[in-house]
DNA sequence: GCCGTTTTCGGCCCGACTGTTTTCAGTCG
């Protein structure tokens, strides 16, 4: 029962209530305590069980009543009022809510009038004719469901952030050669470097949103219209993406910027404080008592009319940031200047591709300090990894590339390193014979995923405790819209790396971003230090870096917290553990 | 159901688009 199972149970409170056609604001108290569970940076069943029910209070959107529901679902793992509501409303009815153009009250109509359990009864309802028949529907709504149940069934989800950034870029390009258009910005969660969005939107700048408006829906990638209206159109590409448009002024461009960056919750609470303050916040600007317009034509305008500094968009997430920037508590996120070189490094000698010196003269270019070549130990076998012999060779190579290097006069170091694989019973697979030879050992998991959630955590941890690790990789194993990390107690690791000064790593790879952003809130609560690193498997992923700086971002890591922020003399102290 | 620079009671974020309506409810972001 962690975070984001709680916050689920009380997203499903909220929609079956809005289906039974209950009080608003009730609905909107649990949606709001589901936002606030799913980004608080501990854990509450790691709350309650060590301060218990006094440990759980004080956080925003959680009073007496939904506190004592947390507490029962983190102590019976279940809750009684959610099993009464799902009583009176099958389960499949919110899977309803699914389908584009039916909301709680058409979710509620259908169940009620036809008994529609779920999509299929409402694909077959739908071909039947049975939905126009209801007060309030027609022939359009019933086509466009059937229309919407096709894309859920043919959809992939959510978009890697890399992928949809592909797309995004392309649209950019094409809405910036408009007639009239100023600027394009990506917005919304791409803008805020969420690891996966569901659709893009792009704020267009320009006095006339006609041509833009038809240049964007008669692009070729266009598959189907869902809206197009004088501010705001929407489509759905070949791809299944959904690409979203809003058209403003120049005037108005730091509040639309604001308004469309999201998230939601950071906007609500925006909204609430203007509120407070006697203003009123929209897309349009900030506005007071007499609609006299205030500020809107930069975010820094904006922030300033509530009081408050720049928040950054990786910060936008409703996770404290206001309270933060009221309190001049805001962090000052790492950012990619801070960074001083690649602790995981992959030659041709294991996977990658490129060899030990393409890697470290491509790192030299980039300004780094230093890389960790950390080819695989010989258990990852597919990804020919080294045995004793042959790291030592590598160990020989690395110094006299070094010795190179010094004699060229150029002040960049390559680390002698391994990503050593952590066996199923918590040994690592290199003697310590090899380990004691090199400065930076990084130990991962590669196998053995299927383990029960309690071996795998004491296999971790029995690995930290050898005292050898210096960074713990890619920790949870997770690869983004493939396959879930492994079950892990992930407090529990965190709390033996903080014991055997072990640094944690976020894996900068797209498809892992593994710690995450709130994994990264957890490491910075526990003063636990978090290694930025590629993995690069060739010179070209070195630039991935950037995925992670952001993900780093959005966790609030500031340069204090990032291991590869510190200079070699300072990097290499903290290697050999004191 | 939550919360407090307007409040322990009485409020609770804001606007665009669509389809089915003769003035607006529902959905979405």
């Amino acid at each position: 029962m962690e975070n984001s199972d709680l916050a689920r149970f009380f997203t499903e409170i909220a929609d079956l209530l809005e289906i039974k056609g209950a009080d608003n604001f009730r609905i909107r108290s649990y949606r709001n305590a589901a936002l606030s569970i799913e980004g608080h940076p501990e854990s509450l069943r790691g709350l309650f069980e060590s301060g218990g029910e006094k440990a759980l209070t004080g956080i925003h959107g959680i009073g007496e009543s939904i506190r004592a529901k947390v507490i029962e679902a983190i102590t019976t793992g279940s809750c009684g009022y959610l099993e009464e509501l799902k009583k009176e409303l099958p389960a499949g009815v919110l899977d309803l809510l699914r389908v584009s153009g039916v909301g709680p009250k058409k979710a509620g109509l259908f169940f009620k009038e036809l008994g529609i359990k779920g999509i299929d009864d409402l694909e077959a309802a739908a071909m039947a004719g049975l939905l126009k028949t209801l007060h309030g529907m027609g022939p359009v709504t019933e086509a466009r469901i059937l229309k919407s149940i096709q894309t859920i069934r043919t959809s992939t989800g959510k978009f890697k952030l890399s992928v949809a950034m592909q797309y995004a870029d392309a649209f950019v390009t094409y809405l910036k050669r408009v007639p009239g258009v100023e600027r394009v910005e990506p917005v919304g969660s791409l803008r805020r470097w969420k690891e996966t969005v569901g659709d893009i939107d792009l704020l267009v700048i320009s006095d006339d949103h006609l041509p833009v408006t038809s240049a964007f829906v008669a692009h070729p990638d266009v598959r189907e219209v869902l809206a197009k209206g004088e501010t705001r159109s929407s489509v759905i590409l070949k791809t299944g993406l959904q690409v979203d448009i809003r058209v403003m002024e120049e005037k108005n461009f730091g509040a639309a910027f604001i308004y469309f960056t999201g998230s939601k919750a950071h906007n609500v609470e925006l909204r609430e404080r203007a509120r407070r303050m006697g203003l009123k916040v929209n897309e349009y600007g900030v506005f007071d008592s007499d609609e006299k317009l205030v500020a809107g034509a930069s975010e820094e305008d904006l922030y300033r009319a509530l009081g408050l500094p720049l928040i950054i968009p990786e910060l936008r997430e409703g996770r404290g940031e206001i309270e933060a920037a009221v309190a001049g508590r805001l962090p000052r996120v790492v950012e990619t200047s801070d960074i001083k070189g690649d602790l995981h490094v992959h030659t041709n000698e294991s996977d990658g591709g490129d060899s030990l010196s393409e890697m470290a003269e491509a790192a030299i270019k980039l300004g780094y300090e230093y890389i960790a070549v950390t080819d695989h130990s010989k258990a990852v076998g597919v990804a020919h990894g080294l045995d004793e012999k042959r790291v030592v060779a590598q160990i020989c190579a690395i110094e006299a590339y070094n010795e190179r290097l010094k004699r060229r006069g150029v002040g960049f170091t390559v680390l002698k390193g391994a990503e050593v694989d952590i066996r199923a019973d918590g040994t690592l697979d290199h003697p310590d014979s090899v380990l004691e030879r090199l400065d930076c050992i990084v130990a991962a998991v590669h196998s053995g995923f299927q383990m029960k959630r309690d071996v795998m955590t004491g296999r971790i941890v029995k690995a930290l405790e050898t005292g050898r690790v210096n960074i713990l990789a890619h920790p949870t194993g997770r690869l983004i819209n493939e396959r879930d990390g492994y079950e892990v107690d992930i407090e529990a690791v965190m709390e033996a790396a903080k014991k055997t000064g072990t640094a944690l790593e976020l894996n900068s790879y797209p498809d892992r971003l593994d710690l995450n952003d709130i994994h990264c809130l957890m490491a910075r609560e526990k003063g636990i230090l978090v290694a930025i690193s590629t993995d690069a498997h060739s010179v070209s992923h070195y630039g991935n870096i950037r995925f992670g700086i952001h993900t780093a971002a959005r966790g609030w890591l500031e340069r204090k917290d990032v291991l590869n922020a510190r200079p070699i003399k300072k990097l290499m102290e903290i290697l050999k553990k004191g």
